[in-house]
DNA sequence: TTCGTTTACGTCAACGGTGACGTAAACGGA
DNA sequence: TCCGTTTACGTCACCGTTGACGTAAACGAA
């Protein structure tokens, strides 16, 4: 931090005391106009920005968010950040990201770092599903905001997605489209607990209330990248269990599920349809173009920090906020 | 920013005046042992973490860095803010982190913006290649590292790869494969007027000097996307120009070159070897793996904050730094 | 034993703003 | 003309921390 030029510069410039440099720069009332141009011109001139550390030392805002997601380079948490951003920026607020890569130990110590450095509130994609850290920090006084995950308490709340919703609007699709031999590509670990068997319970009920066969060899669960999806899909071909219709648990397993498909002769459509979810930009860049259950990313990042602002005027419990899901047809189905 | 403890409540608690609290928690001299013991239990006790803004406003350093880039939702920018972020993260410093979208308007409010919140300094990839901005802020005091463009003067450096030696490096690779027919995709726009040209020039020239015919259609341009990459090699399928070896200008065109080579039935790398540019997470996912050239993300990271290091002691005139490139050779040649 | 040195603290001011409050001058109504 | 109200400022303290400096007590060497 250079040493930049203060408000008292710009006072002994225009002529007049600090205070009402204050008032001009904060638009408060109580000058005139001749002493308003005056100080604008000294502003101006010394090129005088107000000092962000000074100001929140004695207002106690700082204008400042945290993000906290697990990483970047998985497009779904690039996208979710971007989104974030996009409503932080739309509200005048600065943000601050940082990435715990799923390790509890790190989540917490990011958390403390934001809250000494005063931001005025937290969005937070919690590692594993961590609640312990979440409300240790909130009773702290920390304001927080999880998503894709159901919390609250003071000073704690959550922005959700109806993923049951979602994966039955995937599945019934494919069953609309005339499709009977379904086929769930899903998640090995516990990376969030909550949003894993919510998908998996939701493909079921919905094959049985389409009156569809429903049996565990149906689902596959492996990493839910790229190289995950092509494994548990060529293991489904291997297996030699009928299939015409995939769900995947998120579009990186669909993109591995499309090469698998296609090193095995198989076409997609036409052969086999495939829904994938999240709904990443890569997906319409796809050949064919990929089919998904989409979030809306700007508004979760609008919803969450709205949830912030609430928060400010009543810390307490807080409902989960829900955005909507839905589904993009495209190609692959 | 709720109310937190200050380093008064500690003091009360442990019997010391503030001062010395201070002098435990930066862990400066003289101090007792046992005074120790007692302060970082007041300190355990109340949950005191130090106030950033009372700090800085003093100390006028605030261990925060900028990290600005045109957009997070490509996997290269995605990749390299990951690798700015563990650089900081090493060396224990809070990234505040915008994108401008490549609009200059946004991107001088943001230095502005980042000024005011006293970063001690930025690391910016600048909008279309713009110096002017650069130059204002960095004459103003802000530390500036900018990265994909040369740039240096006071406050202001700049890291760098070595784009001719990437483009080099991939096809000479070609060349060494027995392709003679080679084609370049490029990218239409002015996103970065440096290094663009430099990537054509290389193409031509390695070309060359293996002694093969170059001609201008050989290079075809279109946007640096997937649809672009693939729009462009279905332009030179289209035009019958003969090819069996692609340069692309980035991955996500390679990714597209690869889907209208499926589409044309043509089968990579036996008919048509493809080698790529920066080395996206995505290149070992795709079927098959995509040859591309590696830019060291941790490096730049690195070099960009150990740059603004010695800035502060010296705020002069940098030479650009250089971090290497390099070619992963996969299926796809 | 004496006196310089080190250790282990404490005191005070300052960083750059803004909230609370004070006040002189201008204004306006009866 | 008088007095209450508004306007347009200024003054001062304080936000939480650390730099500069002071000092009593303990220590150590001659």
């Amino acid at each position: 931090m250079p040493s930049r030029p203060t408000i008292y510069d710009v006072a002994a410039l225009a002529g007049v005391s600090a205070r009402t440099v204050s008032r001009v720069v904060n638009e408060e009332a109580g000058f005139g106009e001749a002493t308003r141009l005056r100080v604008l011109e000294a502003i101006d001139k010394v090129g005088y920005r107000p000092n962000m550390f000074a100001r929140a030392l004695i207002t106690r805002r700082t204008g400042t968010v945290g993000l906290v997601v697990p990483q970047m380079i998985d497009p779904f948490f690039a996208e979710l950040v971007d989104g974030v951003q996009a409503a932080a920026k739309a509200s005048g607020r600065t943000m601050i990201i940082a990435k715990h890569d799923d390790d509890l130990a790190d989540f917490d110590s990011i958390l403390e770092t934001m809250a000494s450095f005063g931001v005025d509130g937290v969005v937070v994609y919690s590692p594993r599903g961590d609640r312990a850290t979440l409300f240790k920090h909130a009773m702290r006084g920390l304001h927080t905001v999880a998503f894709g995950m159901s919390i609250s308490g003071t000073n704690l709340g959550s922005v959700l997605w109806d993923v049951s919703l979602g994966a039955e609007l995937g599945v019934s699709h494919l069953v609309e489209i005339g499709r009977t031999k379904l086929v769930m590509l899903s998640h090995t670990g516990a990376a969030n607990t909550e949003l894993l068997p919510r998908r998996e319970t939701a493909f079921r009920h919905t094959l049985q209330s389409a009156g569809l066969h429903f049996s565990e060899a149906r689902v596959v669960r492996r990493d839910p990248t790229i190289d995950g999806g092509r494994a548990a899909m060529e293991a489904v071909l291997a297996a030699g269990t009928p299939v015409d219709g995939v769900f995947t648990y998120n579009d990186a397993m669909a993109i591995g599920a499309l090469q698998a498909l296609a090193g095995a002769g198989l076409r997609v459509p036409q052969d086999v349809a495939l829904v994938g979810f999240n709904d990443i930009a890569m997906c319409s860049a796809l050949v064919p173009a990929l089919t998904s259950v989409r979030l809306d990313r700007a508004a979760i990042g609008r919803e969450a920090l709205a949830l912030l602002d609430r928060m400010r005027s009543r810390p307490d419990q807080y409902e989960p906020v829900y955005v909507d899901v839905e589904l993009i047809v495209r190609q692959s189905t």
